[in-house]
DNA sequence: CGGACATGTTTACACCGCTTACATGAGCCT
DNA sequence: AGGCTCATGTAAGCGGTGTAAACATGTCCG
């Protein structure tokens, strides 16, 4: 062996191309559902010829998500590596948020569209989202790496709040909430989770 | 006038013969992807024929999802009609995943798939939905039902329980999370939801 | 009673996912 | 070097979809 994609067939890494193909078909427009027929088009290779590397059209998705939980992860990071306390955790939120509404195609490609649970890219994305958000989680609450691995409360807030930033992102995408500008999402998206951090119920 | 759909045409009241049709559908396969004409041929009707009373396919599908909402919001008022408290509210998150797990393809219809949001059953549905989650927040909050109207603080933790309860719903639909039996759901979601309530951040 | 017009049907177009049968050309083996 | 094999790509086609236009029908009103 030499290459995991041996390149230099007919095409030359067809798959990759694929996934390419998509993504730039998404770029151009980011709200585009993409078909597989358009997407091979873009690929300029014939209807039929993705079949030869992925089973189906949800195998493309997969792999077109793939690189979506990659850019997501990414931009988390780049919001903040380590985040510590309420505020950048609700930075993170925001984050979040933003990236579902910038690239709406991409961000349902990921979550929605009937979705392959069982994809191995897809459970490797889905647990390091929320190795992330734990690790912030236990540095918010003063508890060490090591213990917040079995800390059940971290565990319990690392879901939560990612449910409460994947649940603003839909309800944006889908119409049902709104904001003015994405300054104002923003600032809104952090005041919901801070009330949500900071209240004191009874 | 007499009544607001006249009935003793063709068919005798299409428009809610279609919607009734669609929900057929979906109670048999609660996955099932509603198509046009699938719902069409379930009336006995012909392929065109909803074109007469829904512009398209997003529009019948809107109707179906304001039967939807109602059904959603009985169903919380029946598991507590007067919430107050973090238990009561995390009850309602409970009920409201539940219904999306044993409804995917009617939740989807009423979240998801595009999804018109200038359909104003839909921006009904949702102020509806906002005005109940608040009510319950007032009341946990102790604060009266009259001021909470204009309670930021009320809005954001109604806006930001819905955002939870919404995403832990999306991600036990496209298999991010996933438990055993729906008991075992039902403790995580209350597990999740009063861990974000009850938490002391730094 | 007769016409107008809302309602429903037929037919058609363009697109989709997916399958099958066929063409091609790269790389290995002798 | 020459030939075989087999992964890769193509062409054609099936059944499905949403939607539009032209046509048929039967109800109600003047």
């Amino acid at each position: 062996m030499s290459s995991a994609t041996p390149v230099g067939y007919h095409h030359g890494d067809l798959p990759a191309a694929l996934v390419r193909a998509a993504l730039e078909l998404l770029a151009e427009d980011s709200n585009a559902e993409l078909s597989l027929r358009a997407v091979a088009r873009r690929a300029g290779v014939s209807t039929a010829a993705p079949y030869r590397h992925f089973a189906d059209r949800m195998a493309l998705l997969s792999a077109v998500a793939a690189v979506g939980y990659r850019e997501l992860l990414t931009e988390l990071g780049k919001r903040n590596p380590k985040p510590v306390g309420v505020q950048d955790i609700a930075d993170l939120a925001a984050a979040y948020v933003e990236f579902a509404v910038a690239q709406p195609g991409l961000f349902r490609v990921m979550f929605a569209e009937g979705c392959d649970p069982t994809s191995p890219e897809r459970v490797a994305a889905v647990s390091a989202i929320n190795e992330y958000l734990r690790g912030g989680v236990a540095r918010s609450l003063g508890v060490t790496e090591a213990a917040a691995a079995q800390d059940d409360q971290s565990a319990a807030l690392a879901t939560g709040l990612w449910a409460t930033a994947h649940g603003l992102a839909f309800l944006y995408l889908d119409g049902k909430l709104s904001a003015d500008s994405s300054a104002a999402r923003d600032r809104h998206v952090r005041t919901v989770v801070s009330a949500l951090a900071s209240t004191e119920w009874r």
